[in-house]
DNA sequence: CGGTATCCTCGGAGATACTG
DNA sequence: CAGTATCTCCGAGGATACCG
């Protein structure tokens, strides 16, 4: 986990749910409690060790709720926290920008053509 | 760039925007037109070869709009794209999502102990 | 079952130097 | 000034094995 120059809030929460896995949780997370091997059925191409270590980030941040079940077989639960449930919309809300800007995203920038222009 | 599994707009965006410089770079670019010098100033950290690639990342994700002017010495800015521009909020909720979100996040989850539960 | 430790590898990212 | 190419290196992340 690299340190971060600044305090600048987007960075961190960047820093929290950057890379692969961590919307993947939210998302698999929103429908309610899961195990960990749940979690390991929703996302098959997911690594044993990445898990934990996605899961232990989200914890620490606040967004999962870690719960442990003593016995054997060892049994754990996750949830959402509160905070996490309001971090769910937010993270629909870039997805359905992807979608609904494709056409913009995709056409703009290939037809209006500003460059080649003389500078000074 | 890992090749996805599934075609969630959410693992899509995702893989745009996770790293620290494209959200950073967004930042930058809300305010403006700049150069690629201009960035680099702006990020003392990132490196000459992480930010054209970053950069170019964004402009194919049609997110930020690159135009080169000839001559020498040589001249390139980069804006938003429209839709870049419709992002910008987006990023500004997780952002803040984070800072209101902090007590909740931090108290939530250390004070309550569900643990230590016997299972069957 | 879930977590941790150890080993190993592969590629992301920096430094440097050259071109338009 | 901006971009690309080459080389290098470090560490993220997979595989495996063992513990509670």
């Amino acid at each position: 986990m690299k340190e971060l120059v600044s305090r600048c809030p987007i960075e961190e929460v960047m820093q929290v749910l950057s890379g692969r896995w961590p919307t993947l949780l939210l998302y698999y997370l929103k429908d309610g409690t899961k195990r960990f091997s749940d979690l390991r059925r929703d996302n098959p191409t997911v690594s044993h060790k990445m898990l934990t270590q996605e899961l232990r980030k989200l914890e620490k941040a606040g967004i999962v709720q870690r719960t442990t079940f003593e016995g054997y077989p060892l049994r754990v639960e996750y949830d959402l926290t509160p905070a996490g449930l309001g971090l769910v919309p937010l993270i629909d809300a870039l997805g359905d920008w992807w979608e609904e800007t494709e056409d913009a995203r995709l056409g703009t920038g290939r037809l209006i053509e500003r460059a080649v222009q003389a500078s000074t």
